[in-house]
Formats: structure tokens, sequence, C-alpha cells
DNA sequence: CGCTCCATTGATCTCGATCAAAGTCCGTGG
DNA sequence: CCACGGACTTTGATCGAGATCAATGGAGCG
């Protein structure tokens, strides 16, 4: 089992204007600003769009006519993406943090763009994989039946795309929304990370700001090799 | 709500053979011809190929160490797909169908082609599209709670994907094949056709050929709208 | 004919949804 | 500075859906 081997799909995308072959983009760059919980743009308007976080993080949410929210992704910065609904009305993209800010690239253009930057077309190529990665990883989440795997797999991915320096996670969203991505309820996340930190495997500095215990660091790996069941055994 | 917008993204690919542009690819092509079960190619070789369902159905497998199969996804005849699984050894694609045939792309041969061939490099973007969505669609369903909901998504997704002249759909895979997608037990997966059957929502003829009553006849619109209880309620 | 794989049905138990109630955090305004 | 309010989080109790265990019933095949 490799699947660590995927450490670098994970990565966030390399700033664009990092490269200078991308300073054409930029100039087709237009930064938006939100407010926590707001739309980014009008549903109808978002597939005529890339999009990039500068700051902050960002969720797409399919709105059911019951209600529910279904939360397809969750963006942070540095992830370059599109969102691709095909005229699906009932999807739409919001801010989580206050003050969040997204670039914006009218789609035509960059897709014209990418027919004559080669490199350009490669770094779109290489946007799209990372969100293929994304959402298999969210299927392998999903597809588990114990929560508190559901949950272990979505701080493995959180892990893996926004771990900083000092081994801390933060979690810029809410146990809502966590729910609201596994397709759990808020009060059943909650559980599963009172358990894990009861078991040793989370430590808690606030409610959204957490580090993963030293002997189990990897937490992809340790949902791998072993049912959280049995993890419970080891420890 | 207009997800079902995205018909189209359900069809299988054209069949590239019929456009004169890829008469260069086809002479990449190899054909595999598999048993049932059988494994497509060895799983260190996956990343090297591109695929394409000629007759019959393939399924992704990811195999866990607790001996559990997640199934990634389903292939069926004109479907074009790559397993970029960088490096993982325990993803495997078998056949599901007896006498099942893929067309094998040297990946490295196909890359090459596609930057002299702008027509199948669009080809390949809209396959990798097309996969995207499957995942979507595969993300919504297991995000359900009902394990009925469940399996009216998944036989939503067959229905664009396969459905025949005369309206009936033909599962190739087993109810095993359905639980592991669906992250259910096989128990339960035959528990929620038995009660759809009972609900008149699906009319089986033989355990592997059913047809969508009138009434229902989009199961997308129907899952997206009410609830499976609601639906209950209806009939 | 009997074997193996697949599918269904039943009974029981567990886990997560749901309902209900505190408790916590944070920003705002007095 | 503190009080208030609202959103977020946690915990408890109950109930129901699905996992699990167990058994039976086909269907294809050697």
């Amino acid at each position: 089992m490799q699947l660590h081997a995927r450490h670098d799909d994970y990565a966030p995308a390399a700033r664009l204007y990092d490269h200078r072959s991308n300073q054409k983009l930029q100039e087709l760059r237009t930064s938006v600003a939100c407010a926590k919980g707001q739309e980014v743009c009008p549903p109808e308007r978002l597939n005529a769009y890339w999009w990039q976080v500068e700051t902050g993080a960002a969720r797409k949410v399919l709105l059911l006519p019951s209600g529910q929210r279904c939360i397809m992704e969750f963006f942070f910065p540095g992830d370059f993406f599109a969102c691709y609904t095909y005229g699906c009305a009932d999807i739409v993209l919001e801010a989580i943090s206050e003050g969040t800010v997204l670039g914006r690239y009218n789609r035509d253009d960059v897709e014209r763009l990418q027919r004559e930057d080669s490199g350009i077309a490669r770094m779109l190529r290489d946007a799209t994989l990372r969100a293929a990665f994304h959402r298999e990883t969210h299927i392998f989440n999903l597809w588990h039946q114990r929560s508190t795997d559901k949950v272990l797999g979505f701080l493995a991915q959180i892990q893996k795309r926004r771990q900083t320096s000092n081994g801390f996670l933060s979690l810029p969203m809410s146990r809502y929304d966590i729910a609201d991505y596994l397709g759990l309820s808020v009060e059943t996340v909650s559980r599963a990370l009172t358990e894990l930190k009861e078991r040793g495997i989370l430590e808690f500095d606030g409610t959204r700001q957490l580090r993963i215990a030293r002997h189990s660091d990897d937490l992809l790996t340790l949902l791998l090799h072993a049912s959280s069941n049995e993890l419970a055994a080891a420890a």
C-alpha cells in the first residue's frame, strides 16, 4: 500500500505569478474579496471563470431542494480550479473565512491563453489532475462506514494540504461544514473528534486548532493500515 | 435544480476510430481480452497506459489491508480513461464480465500525440472531464445516508451511461460490486433493490436486468427532488 | 449431479441520526 | 470593562437504519 506516495498531489498549486510565463495570465486576474459565508459569485456566472484562492478558504456546495447542503469540495490558498457545473443552478461557491480573497480569471481568456502557451496548458492540466485526486480522496472518505474513519480521512486530507511548519492543523471550516462534507450529522462529527482526542490520536488547542500525536503522524497511512477500532487497541 | 442538464456528460465517449484524426491513435492500440474477474494489467504497469473499454465492463478497485475492496469507478464500452495512481500498488483494474475487451494505449505515445494533434488533446481533456463528473456523481451517491438513496443514485448513473433503446438497464456487476462501490453491505443493497421494486419504482427481469417504471423515468431528478421516503408516500 | 458463486431473507445488535439541552466562543454595544 | 446575543460546539438520551450473523434459495458450470 503506497497511497502515501501521493503526498505531492495534495500540495497546493505553486503560485501562478511565480512563473514568468504566467504574467499574461496574471493580467487577466481580478481579485474578489468576500465576507464569511458570502457567495463568491452569482451561481449562474460560476462557469464563466477559473478561480484561485489567495487567502482564506472556500467551499463548493450543492444545495438540495430538501435544504440539505452537500459540500463537494473545499479550496485552500494556492488551489486553482474551475467549477464546471454545466448549467446546474444550485451549486454555489462560498467563502468560509472572513476576509477570503480569490483571484478570478475569465474562462474564455484562460482557454485562449492555454492554446498559445504550453506552460499554462500544463498548469491547467495539473490543476485538473489535482482536483481529480481530491475527489478520489473524498470518495474514499465517504466510502467508510465508521464515522471516525470518515473524520480521520478528512483530517488526513487537511494534513496533506494545510499542515503548517509547527505541526498544527487549523480548520477554517465549522463542524457543520465537515458534517456536510462527510454526509454525517454535526453531533457525530463532534463525537468522532472527541473520541480521537481521547484515544490520544489528536491534541486540540481550541476547537479549530489541532495536532496529530507523534506516534500517528501520517493519518492516511494510519487509516489505510488499520480500522479505527484496531487503532484503539493499539493505543 | 438542473442537474439533469448533465445528461450528455454521462454518455459514452464517441468511438475514437470514428474520427479520421484518430487513426494515428488507433495505430497505438493493443487489444486486451480478459476473463471475468481477471486483472487487466499488473498493477505496477497500470500507470503506463490509457485504456478504452471495447466490450464488457471493468472496475477500478482499491484493495485495503483489511481485505475490503473499495471500488473507485466502473468503466463501460466507449469509456476512455487513465488510472493515474502514482505508484499506489494496491489499485487494480479488473474485468467484470466474461470476455471483456479493452484497448490499451501507451501513455507516453498518447501524450506525445496530443501535443501534435489538437483533436486528440481535446479528446483527452473531454475524457478527463467526463471522469471528473463521474466522480462527482459518485461523491453525491456516497454522501446520502439512506441506503435506498445511494442505490437510486447509482442506478441513475447507470441509466445515463448504459440505458438501451428498449428502456432496460443491464447490470454487468454483482451485488457485491455495487456494495463495494457504495460502501454498503451486500445484504443492504439487496434489500434496497427489493424495496424499490415493491414501491413500484423498479421492475426486474431476472436479477441483473431491470426497468425504471414509467412515472419515475429520470431517477436523478427523482433523487434530487425528493427523499426516498417522500417517494414512498407518492407511490 | 453436485459444486461454487451469487442473491435473498430473517434476527439481532451496533452505530449514527435525531431530539433536547447545556456550554463555549466571539463580537458588539452599553 | 462587562453584559448581551448569536453562532458554534459539545454532551446526553432515545430511536431507527444498516452491519453482522445465519440460513436458504437460485443459477451457471464442470
